[in-house]
DNA sequence: GCAATGCTATAGTGATCACTACAAATCAAA
DNA sequence: TTTGATTTGTAGTGATCACTATAGCATTGC
């Protein structure tokens, strides 16, 4: 009867906690998310993950399921961990071509902040050869592009999504790019050229649409 | 005396050509060119490979040395192939602009011919695990980036490689944007942005760099 | 016919893949 | 201290990876 829920409130609360430390699973998935992120899913085995956690096999699919499960964790943290903030850099406050350029500029300086972690964690996910991962990323980059969809459509509610799809097809090659070890300085040049292209389709929609 | 080089100058001929017929390596090409190019270079086993070709393992190692080789007789076949035949488009005669809109949307037609084929094959392999594959890929993608670069410098001598870079980065998100699945009007009405953005970056240009 | 040539298929190489069965070890609660 | 729960390390699962040693076999020139 009183065998599960029994006893006080705190001992459930330690209960939870697992009695005896696991190994830091935040700290595990910190470190698989940029083994990941550098080389990309299928290029990492289990037991490079293992071997970098410090842990054997068992303790990670305890942990987290499968690798899969693992890389899922990476990659909301990574999402997170606000790398790239579009929702403080697509405010509904500011001019949309400025909020864009804004955009693609912050996302170069992420995709090239760290010489080893080059490109977007997500799009670089979508390409990977396993199944379930490429879903995973999908899944964030879709979410992604609805977002910026969604903000271009409060101002340009016509042709939000070939503008969204502008953006994004712009962010992946940028990330390409990145991963190819395109420059930043270089990168940053085809940012602005994209950023600046942008404001100009607006004037010319305007015109076109209006008649 | 008269054992090797005696006879006729016919037997020469034929002695070249292989007494026995081994399995038409052309074809073994493109049928690994398609898997390759479906799938991409790692995900493709040299298990599925002779199986496609419906020869056994030590066949293939002796037609073409290994997986890689076998990959880069497929790359160039691809290339060769003129499937963009960027010389054809980015002639000397007709206007910059013209010319990139030309190649973007021709590129956008390529990368979704095939519902299986997507995307780029050069673009796709500079981003495989593999690093002999990765850099075969890259030779290809080099020499191409480098044929638009020359392509603009012609009559765009001072900004050339920003504009190539930002043609290339465009062409890649293209082709991540037809492996990730978007439809071919979408991809075109982004090519489309992007050449006409491409326009305004030389009348820009005309009026800033001659100031 | 007879050896030489050259491609073929059978079978298997060690390595690595993601993943797990099992039992020792450690903790909490009794 | 005993019991029960849970994680750990050891070791190994079958599958697949790219690749190859060996030998059979058909065709060639003699």
């Amino acid at each position: 009867m009183k065998s599960k829920p029994s006893k006080s409130g705190a001992d459930e609360r330690v209960a939870e906690r697992s009695p005896r430390r696991p190994f830091d699973r935040e700290a595990g998935v910190a470190v698989a998310k940029d083994l990941f992120h550098e080389r990309g899913y299928d290029a990492v085995g289990v037991a490079e993950l293992t071997r970098a956690l410090g842990i054997n096999p068992p303790s990670l699919y305890a942990a987290y399921g499968n690798k899969a499960g693992l890389y899922e964790r990476c990659l909301e943290i990574y999402v997170a961990e606000a790398n790239l903030p579009a929702d403080k850099i697509l405010t509904p406050d500011r001019p949309l071509s400025e909020a864009i350029n804004d955009l693609l500029r912050q996302a170069v300086r992420l995709y090239t902040k760290s010489k080893a972690k080059r490109g977007c964690m997500v799009a670089e996910g979508m390409r990977a050869d396993d199944p379930q991962a490429r879903q995973l990323a999908n899944a964030y980059g879709d979410a992604a592009a609805d977002f910026i969809e969604g903000y271009i459509k409060r101002s340009q509610p016509h042709q939000a999504r070939k503008l969204a799809d502008y953006v994004v097809t712009t962010l992946q090659g940028l990330s390409a790019g990145a991963r190819a070890g395109r420059s930043r300085a270089r990168l940053l040049a085809v940012a602005e050229l994209a950023g600046q292209a942008f404001e100009t389709f607006l004037h010319t929609s305007d015109e076109s649409k209006n008649a």
